[in-house]
DNA sequence: GTCTATATTGAGATAGAC
DNA sequence: GTCTATCTCAATATAGAC
């Protein structure tokens, strides 16, 4: 069990503090992103960062976890309504599209370090929630193939891996301000996924 | 003009470090690797490799500048012989799939990096081949509309950035040595676009 | 909650011997 | 082409005053 769901002590200076750092982490990397800059961006020295956290991991650490089992909790209420599965996929896609629009740099700190922050202890539970996801997406996928609501050739593990990979990396030109929300996006995204590119006949 | 088809002076011992080199940014990201893990992996100190290189930037450098250039140059190729628009978008996308394939650990330090790098003057010429990559497939798909080969109510910008990511970020999970070999992914990854996973009525 | 001051480590890089 | 030895700097983090 992960400290999923847990409310962590929360003042508006230390919020105000997390949501500068994930701009930087999301703009420069992680790794590049020293913790004076942090400091130097919240008009403080680095020094009293660590009034508010234990660590730059431990910031980085608190951001993704807490949008991921956010993420992950919608998933699980959209999958328990057992919806049909066209209905249930553009659900799933609408709420990582909407994650992407409210959450963007976390999101984006999410996707760039992914593969880093994988490799250590302190962020196993990124291998558990990816693995429900997985498990979650690829059961819509399945019923839809078996429903005849989606083609039954098609791998549904490579698909959703393309789908993932294609709607969470979106986070690196999507700018919610723009002309496009959330909703839109994600429903063009479905269109094309279920209907494709190609001219009708 | 950026030095783009040069040929580097390149001994294979060089050669040999900078796969290594690739490797390792690869799996821990560029910051997050030291020159001394390199010169470890490579069974010598980290003193040594400043007999092959200027610096760890100039390493990474090379590494994605002669990738790209060799891509740019494939698609260029593709789209000058004026083949059918759903013939062209197939080639371009088996060519970014080969790279993948053949080039996975320096594709996966350019997906992975790719936000750090473009921001340093260094890295200028990614912009460059980034713009022109994204004016050939564009055009791809905008004649493939006027053809009446694809749909014409997409934006072919949003379009093709989907497609860019989705297939780029694949080199995350896609082992070559697996069953699928990269023009059978490529292939299926043309044919959902094309037809998309809706059932065919 | 922030500052001053600083400990400590680890990084990239260099010079010259072999 | 590699090693030995080392420089230099910048990074995370700490302790205690205010």
């Amino acid at each position: 069990m992960t400290s999923a769901g847990t409310v962590r002590a929360g003042s508006e200076r230390r919020d105000e503090i997390l949501a500068i750092a994930a701009q930087l982490f999301a703009e420069r990397g992680f790794a590049s992103t020293t913790v004076r800059e942090i400091a130097d961006a919240a008009g403080i020295l680095s020094g009293s960062l660590y009034h508010h956290f234990d660590s730059k991991e431990s910031m980085v650490d608190e951001l993704v976890h807490e949008m991921l089992d956010r993420v992950l909790a919608a998933y699980r209420r959209i999958v328990t309504t057992d919806a049909a599965p066209e209905v249930a996929l553009r659900a799933l896609v609408r709420e990582a599209f909407a994650a992407i629009a409210t959450d963007a740099a976390t999101v984006a700190v999410m996707v760039n370090e992914w593969n880093l922050f994988v490799k250590f202890p302190r962020f196993a539970y990124l291998r558990e929630i990816y693995e429900e996801t997985e498990r979650l997406w690829v059961g819509v996928l399945q019923r839809g193939a078996q429903s005849g609501a989606f083609r039954r050739d098609l791998d549904p593990w490579m698909l959703y891996r393309m789908m993932r990979d294609s709607i969470w990396v979106s986070v690196r030109w999507y700018r919610p301000d723009g002309p496009d929300s959330p909703e839109q996006l994600a429903d063009a995204y479905v269109d094309v996924l279920l209907g494709g590119i190609g001219s009708p006949s």
